[in-house]
DNA sequence: TTACATCCTCTAGCTACTGTAGATTCAAGC
DNA sequence: GCTTGAATCTACAGTAGCTAGAGGATGTAA
């Protein structure tokens, strides 16, 4: 039996986020000390595991959460943890595509900047006038 | 003079946005009307831009603070603004390297999917299994 | 038994907004 | 001057995904 302390350890999560995702339903409420301490089993830990792994991967906590469930019904089809799969990757492709708009302009200003007084930077001038980008950036790029 | 929302659809920014933006001090108090509605001037249009387009670029807000405090004092050096430029020129490169790394692996994870049960669901394997993988992501690609 | 690390709950904070409720103001048309 | 309807006002709550801290209880080794 693992304590959250340790459980947080072997999957490199804070304890914090442990409690944070019982809280929400992501991870099961686990069995407690007489003193009211959890303490985790292997399942908990595998479970914990899928989890940060799949955030490591960007998936949102709702995403993953749709995984568990297809995960906990090994009958079900796959189709669907595909589809979550394939929306994810688009979303990592539109952000690429994104922030390379971004690195361009962004290499424009400072290649552009020489040194000086603030009056005549680039990079002030450029984020001044927005005409002056050569590439669209209508959304944020996070 | 603009009402905020007119000064809103200018500069394609919420009017929530907008009174967000002067309660935490990167929008200064406007003029008001007897009723007390703001009303906005060229000045306040400008730097509004200002922000939005930096906003685009993917400057924090508390970049764009010190990046208007320099465009606000035109005798200073550059060398600051210039520095944060290339600070964020770095944060994106970080991110679109990170970014790669999860298309990869999410491809590699669709690719192999070929179909069938979720008990046989390659998706849903290297999830389970953070050794499957061939790249590293240690940090969340946001 | 005592010391000390770890655990508990609860609450608040982070970024950058967005949405809502209920009241007020503005501008146009009659 | 009056009505109507859009726009504005303040204030507060909510979003994602945690993270940090206070103040107290528990577990374990010497």
């Amino acid at each position: 039996m693992l304590t959250i302390g340790n459980l947080a350890k072997k999957t490199g999560t804070k304890v914090q986020t442990i409690r944070y995702y019982e809280q929400i339903g992501l991870m099961p409420e686990p069995g407690r000390t007489e003193g009211g301490q959890r303490r985790y089993g292997d399942a908990e830990l595998d479970r914990l595991s899928f989890i940060r792994h799949s955030r490591q991967l960007g998936f949102s906590l709702d995403a993953i959460r749709e995984l568990l469930d297809l995960s906990d019904h090994p009958e079900k089809s796959c189709d669907e943890a595909d589809a979550i799969a394939r929306r994810q990757l688009r979303q990592v492709e539109q952000r690429m595509a994104r922030l390379k708009a971004l690195r361009t302009e962004l290499k424009r200003m400072v290649h552009e900047c020489s040194g000086g007084r603030t009056a005549d930077c680039r990079v002030l001038e450029v984020l001044r006038d927005h005409s002056e980008c050569l590439t669209e950036h209508d959304d944020i790029g996070t």
